[in-house]
DNA sequence: AATGAATGAGTGTTCATTCAT
DNA sequence: CATGAATGAACACTCATTCAT
């Protein structure tokens, strides 16, 4: 049963992803995304309009991948909240390298998308332990910011320190929070 | 009276940092750095071995202008963090719209000197404080952290409200800090 | 009926081997080349490598229309070896201005292929008079070396005369010799 | 005692013969010859008015070293052309590796000086021999064809052997040579 | 007299993009 | 539909040359 044509676009996706993460996009060529999906060179352009939009599905695909990485995670929403800090620890190697994923998609300007729904996901979950939705919004940045601002600091310095202290104190936080 | 020659490696290098803020280094032609310097494009190379070495010279030139930017901050330590946190809220306009400069010099890999540096200073402060050398350095991390996290968030969104909120918060953090 | 694809690569080749001999494949560009053969510039790089391959082709090419040259001259040895001396006196004037086809060859280091197929083809010659192998290539290396060498000179002091010397010198060899 | 001064003309020049004959006089930077002359980089501008003077200056000297190197050969005619023919042989290694000196002398044209001065040093010995003078320069032509012609053998094919048995072959005839 | 600093014109090479098939 | 062949615009980098001192 061979693979369905359109299977290759998502084969150029996400080859794009991983080089856009590794290498940096702008230093990626179409030709090594391609060669990286398996793809025939001469046919990204027949799923992409222009590099730009290789770009677009890069932060398009990155949103996508971490909405998948929410949808595994408890519904407690206490105990979701920490698993979500839990998927940073698991990728430390990765941050430490490369910098966090949602990092990756800030690449690419003027499309938020990964950053809003995770936003607006945190949010979701401080409101489940009973904050009001202004208070929820603003621990959802908190936080957010917390764990994106320790995943810079342990990239910049090639050191997963940062990054897991962030995480704990986070946690605690989180576990300590009465509405 | 002539400017010094040693001038125009300073303004190449000045020119390189603000195109590599607003641009990307990556997307930025030497004759374009050139240009906004006002030195002839052939002379870049008289100056800089190669372009990676314009990278490094905006990473050191970086770590440089933030050195000079905590000269100019108060001695006595609670004073000087708060202050510290004010120079982002005075850069909130260029970080919205760019990111925050320590991000800037994150794009050079394998030179962290403006973050060490950042990091240590705001050590000795926690240190001033009268914290222990350990505690100061965890939470130079924690203060850091939140506010390049809120910095990142706020050039995301393209809305200065992350970067306001945490730095808010890491100052009342600071101010109901004792050792 | 349009010319066939791959016909490209060899009026690229044509051209590089014509400019080469005249002005010297250094001091030859790759957009001088493109242009001699009608051919986008931007093309070359699809055909070839590097400059350093088409270096490569022209030392390939001479060793080719050097081959197919000899493919025209008579079967009988000695006659042949007669006519191959008189394929450097048709193109006394070239060899005057620009030195023989061969020394063109040497200009790419470490490809002597034209050499030693005019080498082993002379001997073959003497081996057909009735020479040991031995011995008829130590005459084949007499001969090349002597046309060779008056070439050479011809070039220099832009005379033929030296050439034409050489030539009727080993006409006279080849005719006089008896295994 | 100080060098004079215009050693450094003398040292460049040497520097550049060195390189022209090693690298090519095309593929060597003018810096790159002052840098092994020891000059200052600055000063070639002072003894040479263009690169094209300074390969002027390459072929001039590689008149002189054969004049020199002639000089120091027997009065005797005979003896004094196996001694010429002994200088190929002495210079073998580098003849293979780089090519003849008189070669190196071609890569300049319009200068014909080394190979003028030299065919008219070997029809005078002939003419010490006995010879006329018009049958003196045509065996003077056919001794520097033939160990020209042997070098260049010996360079593109990167053995010394056709140098070896043309000069042996120059020898032989030369010394059954009578007027 | 001699030179180090500075530069502009030019070169090889890359790559996003087009298009005929 | 899909793609391999082809290309032009752009870029990093080199180097002969100039000139102030």
């Amino acid at each position: 049963m061979p693979r369905p044509a359109t299977d290759k676009r998502e084969r150029l996706t996400a080859a794009a992803i991983h080089l856009a993460r590794t290498t940096g996009l702008e230093a990626t060529t179409l030709a090594a995304i391609a060669g990286e999906a398996g793809v025939p060179s001469g046919s990204v352009y027949y799923y992409f309009k222009t590099k730009a939009d290789v770009a677009g599905a890069v932060a398009d695909g990155v949103a996508d991948q971490l909405a998948a990485a929410r949808d595994g995670l408890p519904a407690e929403p206490a105990a979701a909240l920490v698993a979500l800090l839990g998927t940073y620890l698991d990728d430390a190697t990765a941050i430490r390298a490369h910098g966090s994923l949602l990092a990756t998609a800030s690449a690419v300007p003027g499309d938020a998308r990964a950053h809003r729904e995770t936003l607006a996901w945190i949010a979701d979950q401080f409101e489940g332990l009973g904050f009001a939705r202004a208070a929820s919004e603003a621990r959802a940045v908190h936080l957010l910011a917390g764990v994106e601002g320790g995943a810079a600091l342990a990239h910049a310095l090639d050191e997963s320190g940062p990054l897991e202290r962030e995480a704990a104190h986070l946690e605690r936080w989180v576990s300590n929070t009465k509405a």
